[in-house]
DNA sequence: AATGAATGAGTGTTCATTCAT
DNA sequence: CATGAATGAACACTCATTCAT
């Protein structure tokens, strides 16, 4: 079984104290609602009640700022993710399980995989990618250990491409939520309550299926 | 059938010279590759040598230019959809050619169904968001369309979730385009030439087979 | 004899208007009453009643702002040389005029010399020193003409080195000019006007008398 | 003869431990590099190893640091100087030896002279200047005595200005460094060592030379 | 119709200093 | 006695937009 030591490491480094955490929060979610480059430090600093200057002086820069947020966020990710696999489970429960987990996760640490996997792609920032990259190899480490378990089985098909279910898994999820004003008009969703009900049953269970789907079926 | 005429009537609205169609194609690119926020109409301006007081001039705002952006990049999808409905196909086959079809058009132009569907649902931007939301309920009943047509001939499932399915066609599409640099290292795919056969191929591929899969394979 | 073309092409061009004109004189008096450093362009654009964000618009930057206020402040000299040079006077008299020239213009051009001559050897600014380098060789290769003539006709001691006479003649003025306080007390000078005529008298004097008694007496 | 009283005093007053010292000597070349301004305190402990608040504790502000500065770095001039008068020598070989001392030291103190002679005379900072003057006393008076001495010998003309000799000495040295990168390639001074060599005999003779012809050549 | 000039508000960051411990 | 934490003010600079021409 492979290691998650390096981002085991990186999160053991990181010896947050109240307020920094309190930041970490308020960014997470100012970045969630208006992006990063749509979200300032002033933005932060206000809604955190911190001094402005603090969000340099604890992490060096915006950019830093992001990175730890991530760390920080995604160091809980791989202890999940062992444990998940290391479970006694049929191979398309322990799928079902990880889209669960995936779907939850991201769910609560609400802006935080929409600015991993999507605003870091972009030409502008020269963000040190090595960080974030390593989180999605772990990710897609855990999904082939798993795939892989299934086909020894004899459940799922062999010739199916790994790398193309994560996008499939969080793309949908990410696709859903993007267009959260859309699909609250569009499904009649109108509280945050129904809004959630509706994620965490009907789309979990679509995509779940979708990749049972996509795993078991023979053309 | 319904009728395309909301969006015939809003591009027909526009009559774009030269000028604008330049600033129109800069602006894509460098939306796709920075993000809304993180394009200044200076960059914009630069790139595409005109004065910087032109984009103000001729589309009101830097937000209307995204709006003008979208509707002009977006107008000529309805004719698609209408010509693709009328084609005597098979379900599947008109499926597979629908997500032929997002593909293509989204992969030529650019960035511009990138912030369509991720950048606009951000809190910042109180874009007139009506424009946005009847091209993504003209694409929802096409595919309805088809999808209906499917389960009368007995072809697909019942008891699918049509509007899921839009979020993990296109959601798998993005989540790829947006980790391109990880893929590429990944999947090995050294050339620019390389990188886009894959999506025509393999990618496209795999969406299609994982639509068929869902709308066809039974638990 | 030499050009000064690098110069002539460097002034020209610049085509400054009233604003621009404006801004460098506020800059160059504060440039020199608190260094480039000491001095923030909010100081400037406060004093120019200029909006801030002009200083950036015209110039570029603060760095730019003082390279075009060098090349502005000095592109009269070159003409002021050739026309010395060509003149028809004693070695002893060209010289003392080549002073009494440099102690005018610095005079008058009250800060840029200071900034030209001192502050840039500072390793904290990477300038492009090209434009300044070649300004002091514009000088060196001026006054190595005015002695070589002296020489040739007898009058000036053979065995003198050129390169450090500018520093005599600068360095003493500088000295005196960076002492101001000092020697008003010292000195009893009491009004500007006082102080400026010991300088045009007195202090040039003392400079003319010096180098004249350097390159005349032998040992 | 007349006291150094007022400079003993002040040097006596401070009494520096290790760290005290170790600050005052990053500082000097520091500001020497890039000038009081443009050296940040940070700047400072962090090239000194020390927490950056020692600064502002030890010395009680920038301001003050610099002005510790000045009275440690200063504090062995007199002495050197009181030892000098009291020599005897020839009037031209003690001018001479005078003129060694000072670009020994300064030399040697790397910056505090630039600063102390040239930085403080701007009206930024309203250092207090009495501190400063006083040097400036001390040195004016031990050339005063010098020359006085020259001439009641008879060596020495009687019409000299002496409050004007100091900016020729220290205004030539000043000028020849400050302009260090353009002296270095002008006249080929590779190394630093052949740059503090050159300094040491060329220019030290330079001006030797330079204030010898001045006190004795008649016009 | 088109644009250079101009602007007020905002950006991320660094500053010297203070203060509780 | 010494320092990490914290801060308000200032820094140079860029932003989208306006307006006179």
């Amino acid at each position: 079984m492979f290691n998650f030591d390096v981002l085991k490491q990186k999160a053991l480094k990181i010896d947050l104290n109240e307020k920094q955490i309190q930041i970490l929060e308020v960014a997470e979610t100012l970045f969630a609602e208006k992006g990063f480059d749509g979200t300032s430090i002033r933005d932060i600093s206000k809604e955190a009640k911190i001094n402005i200057a603090m969000i340099s002086y604890y992490f060096g820069s915006k950019e830093k700022l992001l990175e730890s947020l991530i760390i920080f966020k995604t160091s809980g990710l791989k202890m999940q993710l062992e444990l998940l696999l290391e479970e006694n489970l049929e191979p398309v429960a322990k799928i079902n399980k990880l889209i669960e987990l995936y779907i939850n996760r991201i769910n609560c640490n609400r802006g935080i995989y929409r600015i991993l996997h999507f605003e870091l792609s972009s030409k502008k920032h020269e963000f040190h990618l090595e960080t974030f990259a390593e989180i999605k190899r772990v990710n897609l480490r855990s999904l082939e250990l798993i795939i892989n378990e299934g086909q020894a089985k004899g459940v799922f098909r062999k010739d199916v491409i790994v790398p193309l279910i994560t996008p499939t898994i969080l793309g949908t999820f990410f696709h859903f939520q993007m267009n959260k004003p859309f699909f609250e008009e569009l499904l009649d969703l109108k509280t945050e309550e129904l809004y959630n009900n509706y994620i965490q049953n009907d789309l979990t269970k679509h995509i779940q299926q979708t990749i049972k789907a996509l795993l078991i079926y023979e053309n």
